[in-house]
Parts: structure tokens; C-alpha cells; sequence
DNA sequence: CCCTGATTCGC
DNA sequence: GCGAATCAGG
């Protein structure tokens, strides 16, 4: 893949919004992050993390011209425009998003797979938080989950309602981090005394 | 560990 | 000019 002039253009356009060179290069396809990066460079964009001057006043005349910027492109996350139009059928707001009982022969990663807070109490704030995310989540198939793809499961494996949450998951975690929360959840009491 | 951008340097 | 390898943070 060569450097045409839609790509570059894509590419600035991309970097201008802040999209990581990893994310410019997926959504280019055919060239690597590097090859972003490299480009962006050659370019003379770059550097938006100038900021690392330290107070030392360099020999370098740093005759920056910080100024203009007419560049008024908040592109901020856009308020999330969720569709009044909701599901039908039944969206019902299970109280316990207990995941499934199908992490038998799921899931590749032979991640732990701990979770099912079943016998737990989550707080009602972690819970919140969840079905939250699975608003937001990617809805990947088996197949689709990676090492770094949220495996906690949504909806019934017997159902064609079933995914896989798929956002980005914590560093380490088979879980993103919302679900890592109602996932790795305190065993808490636990130790009732057995005596 | 994963991710980010920055740089180098052979091609 | 290009980008993999490498470097340097987070």
C-alpha cells in the first residue's frame, strides 16, 4: 500500500482528531502503526505532547508558534444519543446480569473465568455499571474474542441473543473494567465464622 | 502486560 | 520516502 492522496488525507484527518497511529493504521489497513507514525513524521504533524519541555531553558530557541489554531473541532464524545426507540421484546432490566452458565466450553483464552457473582451481592452500583457497558459493548461472538477482548458473556448461549461484552479489558484481566468489577467482586463475607 | 508516540536507519 | 526495529514513556 502506497501513500495516496485519500489516505494521507485520512490519516491527517484521523490524526488531527487524536486517533492513536494504531487506530489510524486499522482503519487505513495494509500498514502498520510504524508506518503511521513514520508518515505522520515526515509529514511534520506530530507531536501533540510537546508539553515534556522541561523548565530547563534548552539552547534550542524553541520559537514555537503555539498560536493559531483555528482548528475549533471540539469532536468531543458527542452526547450519547441513545435511540428512544428501545428493544422490544424483553430488554427487562434483570436485576442480576448474571452472566451464563455456558462457560463450559467457552472461551478460548483459558482465561480463569471466576466470575458468576451469582450467590453474591454486587452493589448496585457495580451492577449499574455493567448494564451500562453492555450498551456500549461490542457484541463479539466466540470467535471474535482476542486476549484483550472483554470475555464476559451476555445473555443465554441457548439463545441467538448471546455475546460477548468484547470492550477493551483491563491490562491482565479477562475482563473490561466494568465487568472485572462485578467479576473479581470481594468475597466478601465469606468468613462467617465457623465456629 | 498492553499501549502510545519518537527515532533510527537500511532499503 | 518508507517503515520495521527499537527506544522511551504511561
Amino acid at each position: 500500500m502506497s501513500w495516496t492522496d485519500e489516505r494521507v488525507e485520512l490519516l491527517k484527518k484521523m490524526w488531527g482528531e487524536g486517533q492513536s497511529a494504531s487506530q489510524i493504521a486499522k482503519e487505513l489497513g495494509g500498514v502498520t502503526r510504524n508506518a503511521v507514525i513514520g508518515k505522520v513524521h515526515r509529514l511534520g504533524l506530530s507531536n501533540r505532547t510537546a508539553a515534556a519541555n522541561s523548565s530547563a531553558a534548552s539552547p534550542q530557541t524553541e520559537a514555537k508558534a503555539a498560536a493559531p489554531k483555528p482548528k475549533a473541532e471540539p469532536k468531543p464524545k458527542p452526547a450519547p444519543k441513545p435511540e428512544p426507540v428501545k428493544a422490544e421484546a424483553a430488554p427487562a432490566p434483570e436485576p442480576r446480569p448474571v452472566p451464563t452458565p455456558a462457560r463450559k466450553a467457552i472461551i478460548p483464552a483459558g482465561q480463569p473465568l471466576p466470575p458468576q457473582p451469582s450467590a453474591n451481592e454486587i452493589s448496585a452500583e457495580a451492577l449499574a455499571k455493567v448494564s451500562e457497558i453492555e450498551k456500549k459493548a461490542k457484541k463479539l461472538t466466540l470467535m471474535d474474542l482476542t486476549e484483550r477482548t472483554c470475555k464476559w458473556p451476555v445473555g443465554d448461549p441457548a439463545t441467538p441473543d448471546f455475546w460477548f461484552c468484547g470492550l477493551p479489558v483491563q491490562q491482565g484481566k479477562p475482563y473490561c473494567e466494568a465487568h472485572v468489577g462485578v467479576a473479581f467482586q470481594p468475597v466478601n463475607n465469606k468468613r462467617d465464622r465457623r465456629r
